[in-house]
DNA sequence: ATAACTGTACTATGACATATAGTGCAGTCA
DNA sequence: TGACTGCACTATATGTCATAGTACAGTTAT
């Protein structure tokens, strides 16, 4: 279920994003679904439509979704692959926070586990 | 050195943070070793001494630095070890992003090779 | 004591991002 | 036609960040 925490520093306008991207990559949205349209959602989440609107205008922008006038939104054909790309970009900012957890001294191993145990719990 | 990107979105007050922070860990810094003053470091950095305060209350705060009015700032005793628990908040950081990826299906190998590359290059 | 330095504490202002509110227009479809 | 859709505006409020300026208090060397 998409919910949006208000007291985040992290703009709700990306909470959205992330919360559909999240749908759609464990399949609670598949592709060529329907999004709920931007008033419906700004509802639900009790948000302004703006708010909503942006967040899909960027989904729409990266791919991800396509909106078109009068129909409403839609999942892309290939959205989870334009996610998976996207994602590899976290890759790198774990590899900037190793680096520098690297430089102060914390044990590579500490690192190790963690990612293994959040692969563990994820499969 | 220290440096900061007026450009980025992080802020500069918090650059300045991670840059003493680093000095520290890197031991360009060593403990009880004296600061620049506020109203130096501000000008180095062509910033605003307000800005440089606020990095310094922060860091004075975090019992990483410490401050006497009249005499300067300098290195707390056991500062390093300060950073070193702070840095493990990264470690759940990583966690995060690790999970992230795991439900989005990238192979662990990855994440793994990053972290590796991380560590190979900052020995 | 004085001067010159320190940190600290304010107020005020501007820039910017975020979120909200409201209105209107254009496209789609039953 | 009517009810929905996305989309494009303007306006406003708020919060954070950075800057600017002033002032005060503590420390130190002279």
């Amino acid at each position: 279920m998409l919910v949006v925490d208000k007291m985040s520093r992290v703009p709700i306008y990306e909470q959205i994003e992330e919360g559909i991207k999240r749908e759609i990559i464990t399949g609670l949205l598949k592709e060529r679904d329907q999004l709920p349209s931007i008033r419906e959602l700004s509802v639900i989440l009790a948000t302004n439509p703006n708010t909503v609107q942006k967040a899909f205008m960027e989904l729409d922008r990266e791919g991800i979704i396509i909106s078109t006038q009068g129909r409403g939104c839609f999942v892309a054909e290939n959205a989870v692959e334009k996610i998976r790309e996207g994602l590899k970009t976290k890759i790198d900012e774990i590899k900037e926070l190793a680096t520098e957890l690297a430089h102060a001294g914390i044990e590579e191993k500490l690192v190790f586990d963690a990612v293994n145990a959040a692969y563990k719990t994820n499969n």
